[in-house]
DNA sequence: TTGAAGACTGAACACTGTTCATTATGGGAA
DNA sequence: TTCCCATAATGAACAGTGTTCAGTCTTCAA
């Protein structure tokens, strides 16, 4: 008998339903103005019956980070040229993680701005998958390092670190129009790019420590960015 | 008769004593997280008492916001040292920036991050006082440019936005935890702050031109920053 | 045909920001 | 002192929020 095959399917199409509405309403009126109630109405539901496919509009939340997150990776993926020039792939590489933020600036706010959802941290399911992409950013700086585009003395997880952050300021500057109108906010994005890579290239001191993994080399899993394993 | 006097200084009490309330619960409990209930509580009056003193829950926020902006022009005004190192006071400059993210989290995301206060757009008192804080920024770079310490050919008004959207990006991740417990923040944004001067030091190319007065000397307004010209 | 499992709903709870008619108060004028 | 009126303050309500739960309704295997 295929019925359980059938309720299953026709499951997953409700809860298929119910995260596409999410995503649409969050797109356009943003996470605190989405209502459970407007998503319940969008697929024609009763509100009470959405909790029965997510546990709570968190859940909703998680589903569409986790989403967030496969499209930053194929984005970034698709951004280096193999075999290419190692220094223009590690800047490649972070202006697709800009990019991104201009493409899909709902997912990027969920994924590294908005308020937290404190159970982000233990229930994260793409948890490997995160620790894998991140490593694919490690290792085009350590070829850069390798190819001698970047000082031998610099710690390629650090560096990660201090692009992914430093280049969060100029997608948010973008995604909120904190500039007047008229000013080239891609420009900006670029200029603090170049600069940063400039000065990781003109061998600056860091002092920021990666605790997990330390630099035990690409196989380490370095610490996973959007994610925050511990309330504090 | 100073009755009238009496009860103006009554009133100016009771919207100070409400101030006050809502400053502390903030910043304890967050800007969402605090409700008029909670501040009418405090103050020991009914909620629908705060609306005479206050026109909305915004209006509270943005009182206090004023005082944040107020705030850190002192934070920065303070780090930099008169006739000191003119590259160690710009570094100071925007470490204070940075610490203000910490001390003023709530402060800092209405500023800078927060879409949720359209209104901060027109009415926005301290528009004046701002561009004079944001020109005090860009007279800092200058001297540093001046005393060579930056290159010549770098525009301090450029500068100043580089290092500014560069900061803002170590500030939001740490105010939203977005690191593993246990990182260092701190050594973090220092880090992007120094890769971000060693870059401009080196005299890395930018693209970046600020449109409303480009830079013709320290007297041009530079544009206001965290404040947004148009809803696009 | 029956029984059980699951999906689904309406109503409710405890919140939120905000409004408004009503009541109380306190000071100036007659 | 008495009256009036502006102002202060309130209780109750409105429309909204996330969430829960007792009960109904459907569907399918035995």
């Amino acid at each position: 008998m295929g019925t359980k095959e059938r309720q299953d399917r026709e499951r997953q199409a409700v809860t298929d339903s119910i995260l596409d509405a999410a995503r649409e309403l969050f797109l356009v009126e943003g996470y605190t103005n989405v209502s459970i109630r407007k998503i319940a109405e969008r697929v024609e539901y009763s509100p009470a019956a959405i909790y029965s496919y997510y546990a709570s509009k968190d859940d909703i939340f998680l589903a569409l980070a986790n989403e967030g997150f496969h499209r930053l990776d194929a984005s970034v993926t698709a951004a280096m040229v193999p075999d290419g020039d190692p220094l223009e792939n590690v800047r490649a590489c972070w202006w697709a993680f800009y990019e991104f933020s201009k493409d899909q600036p709902e997912y990027f706010l969920l994924m590294f701005v908005d308020r937290t959802v404190p159970r982000i941290t233990q229930e994260w399911e793409g948890f490997e998958f995160l620790q894998e992409m991140l490593a694919h950013a490690v290792a085009a700086i350590q070829r850069a390092i390798d190819a001698g585009a970047l000082p031998s003395s610099l710690s390629p997880n650090v560096a990660m670190h201090m692009l992914w952050a430093g280049l969060i300021g100029p997608a948010v500057v973008g995604i909120r129009h904190r500039l007047a109108s008229g000013e080239d906010y891609d420009a900006l994005a670029r200029d603090v790019l170049n600069a940063t890579i400039a000065g990781l290239q003109a061998g600056v001191n860091t002092t920021f420590v990666s605790c997990k993994c330390a630099d035990e080399g690409v196989a380490g899993a370095p610490v996973p960015v959007g994610v925050r394993r511990h309330e504090s």
